[in-house]
DNA sequence: AATTATATTTCAAATATAGCAATATCAAGC
DNA sequence: GCTTGATATTGCTATATTTGAAATATAATT
């Protein structure tokens, strides 16, 4: 058996998650009803939160998000692993490309931009850090799940949705897995409007020495990305910048003779 | 008794405020050391953190933040961050000093007003939310300076210019550093009309449970408030607000009884 | 390849938690 | 100001969950 998780603990981040899915305020009766929870355990749950910084108590019984999630927050941008050291990296694509572009890492079973850069031109498309890509409907997540390792992979197709988001959405299985194929044969993903109907992405992987994927680079944004000229010279700019990438994180090539 | 609070959630957040508290990665060992738990039991809340989404795994067996804090970091961003919560602390301020009063936070090399309340009587200085203080020559800017991590500072004075605004004006950098260092020293700044010639300002820091500075909190007015008598007073109505803050966003000082 | 250091899992005992039912507290309406 | 209804909070105990020592697996180092 795997390691054994403590309910109490991921009880108590469902209620956070019903904050990151929009609510601002919440009461013990709201969460005992969302997330089909005891009452009194709900309220417990709160003023525990409560008690350990995460939530604070804006009136009676009544529960808002904390502030040690500003600190938090920072602290992650700050120190956030790769994103600091990719960051350059995607301001160079950006200037380069005139598109905008982002950096992800594959987490809890979709692709989580961990850095962007977005073009000089006013009008392009808004992706935060802390966004989360669907897995089956974005070059992202089809990026990851092609160089994941089968048995990862299998496990997640078990239990995957793979919900309709516009006409070109993959939702069959064994489309995808086809897709997945011709992706890692390619060495890049293509989002031809499969979950927006006006945005186009194209990704690429970046690899450590190992060969493993760690991150991955796309530069996306509306209709006229998919010019096929465009897309070709995109690629290539990609392709350099998860080159730049790897060096950033990993320094070049191994041909180290230090000790 | 009061309400039964969860230990398990509890401790789940002694395990995120080593994070805050300036840890990158964790390991099981680690927080075993740290908060005198079992090995096992720390192992088992740091996987279960990770599924929860609070933590992701660098390595086998070492942890750092997770990407939820994003998410959450910047919901609580959007909601209007500190500035809701200071309001009323502000208000109290205003009330009882006549002065008016604002907070700020240090973003992009220089203080800026989040919220404040203006006294009763019609004439104060107007300053709004979104009002830029220059770093080198307000009481907030010096103070952000005064306790910012000294590699930051630096780099923020390598590329300074510290424009004359008045004969006051500090405009030499070791006359600066020197006054930084005071600053520290003495937990507050003035500004003796080195921006403007007729403001005059004395600011104090807030805290986070870990002694970050996460805002500050000013009184400002025209000159009858450099009156010694008067200062004095208002740098205690300041502490006193300070502490407010740090209890309106953080809650009161975690007093864990551990065993 | 052997050794050391961690990470992970197992299992029975102990403890902390869930949820019912009772009570306190607040907010409207009369 | 008092009553009423709704919601927040607490007491209590059976029982599901967690704990931690020891065993085992896995990785890193010599």
């Amino acid at each position: 058996m795997s390691t054994q998780l403590n309910g109490s603990v991921l009880r108590a981040f469902r209620i956070l998650d019903l904050f990151a899915a929009g609510y601002r305020e919440l009461s013990a009766g709201d969460v005992a009803h969302e997330l089909k929870v005891n009452l009194t355990t709900a309220h417990r749950f709160l003023h525990t939160l409560e008690h350990a910084g995460a939530l604070r108590m804006t009136a009676r019984g009544v529960f808002a998000l904390g502030y040690v999630f500003a600190d938090l927050g920072e602290k992650l941008a700050r120190d956030g692993g790769a994103a600091p050291i990719l960051q350059p990296v995607l301001d160079d694509l950006a200037r380069t490309t005139h598109e905008a572009c982002m950096a992800t890492r594959f987490d809890q079973g979709s692709a989580m931009c961990i850095a962007r850069s977005v073009p000089e031109r006013a009008l392009y498309v808004d992706i935060r850090v802390g966004t989360r890509l669907e897995a089956h409907s974005t070059a992202h997540g089809k990026l990851w799940l092609a160089f994941m390792e089968n048995e990862k992979r299998d496990t997640w197709l078990e239990t995957a949705q793979l919900q309709h988001r516009t006409e070109n959405t993959i939702t069959g299985k064994p489309a995808l897995i086809q897709e997945l194929d011709h992706i890692r044969a390619e060495g890049f993903a293509i989002n031809n409007a499969e979950c927006d109907n006006n945005i186009y992405a194209i990704a690429v992987p970046v690899f450590n020495h190992h060969g493993n994927m760690v991150s991955a680079l796309s530069s996306f944004g509306s209709n006229r990305m998919i010019a096929h000229q465009h897309l070709a010279g995109l690629r290539e700019h990609l392709r350099d910048a998860a080159q730049a990438a790897q060096t950033a994180l990993y320094g070049a090539q191994p041909d180290e003779r230090t000790n």
